[in-house]
DNA sequence: TATTAATTACGAAAAGCTTCGTAGTGCAAA
DNA sequence: TTTGCACTACGAAGCTTTTCGTAATTAATA
């Protein structure tokens, strides 16, 4: 539970997103994920990269010309540390007030809400 | 359901939170609040609050001389926006990932469980 | 009336985030 | 070798958000 990281910008979180999905990147890599969905130059997106690096968010490999770049922060631990925050500052703190909203509006499978039931059986139990 | 009104800020939704919390108020109410967590400069408050009128986010009665700012933006409304975004910014849409992850890793009381079970199940027999 | 205290108005600085232009570097192909 | 191409380096501009200082206004009070 090391958090000495800073929480990523919208920016930065779009580049952990490809890292994680993908693993080690090049920006070129990456900025063509990105460019997928909106126009990103590509010196913004090795801009953004190099200053994640001196966050000591990403590490790179500088062995060959081409650099390849890794997330140092592992996608389970940000997901929850981002969540935490979100929780507190939109929802007072009320978890569960999420989750029931998170539940009712979305269109949930019938085997999504079944896994639910069987997290929540497990928890049940743990707490007897 | 309209959208028109853009995702509040961090410092936004704070003074927003009270607003929720507490009713329409006064910029000495919030700072107040405000100031219980964080210190914070009353005039920042009002310039904050000032920019939020002209943004719609909130409105203001200047009957008096003391203004009562009222918040235009719904709770819930707010909270489902925000919600959205970040699942979809953090967890890449997965919202049943991000609820396991909330239950997984709260405190959660006997009560709460049933609560979510029983929104489960209500949803299941809505699908059928 | 004059003073004091609390408020609003508002510009601008400060800080953080994002984008971009330009220069430099190395490699490969002509 | 020379040219061209893809990449890195990096400063700085542009934008948004946040903070703050100062002036103007109003109301109560001495």
């Amino acid at each position: 539970m090391n958090d000495q990281i800073p929480k990523p910008t919208e920016a930065e979180l779009e580049i952990l997103q490809v890292l994680w999905q993908y693993g080690p990147s090049t920006v070129r890599f990456i900025n063509d994920k990105l460019s997928e969905q909106r126009e990103v130059g590509y010196t913004t997106t090795l801009k953004l990269m190099q200053i994640m690096v001196e966050k000591g968010i990403l590490v790179r490999n500088t062995d060959s010309k081409i650099h390849v770049y890794r997330a140092v922060v592992g996608e389970s631990d940000t997901q929850q540390q981002l969540l935490d925050k979100f929780v507190e500052s939109t929802f007072r703190g009320a978890a569960m007030k999420m989750v029931m909203q998170a539940l009712g509006n979305h269109k949930t499978s019938p085997a999504e809400l079944d896994e639910i039931k069987a997290l929540i059986d497990k928890i049940e139990k743990e707490q007897k």
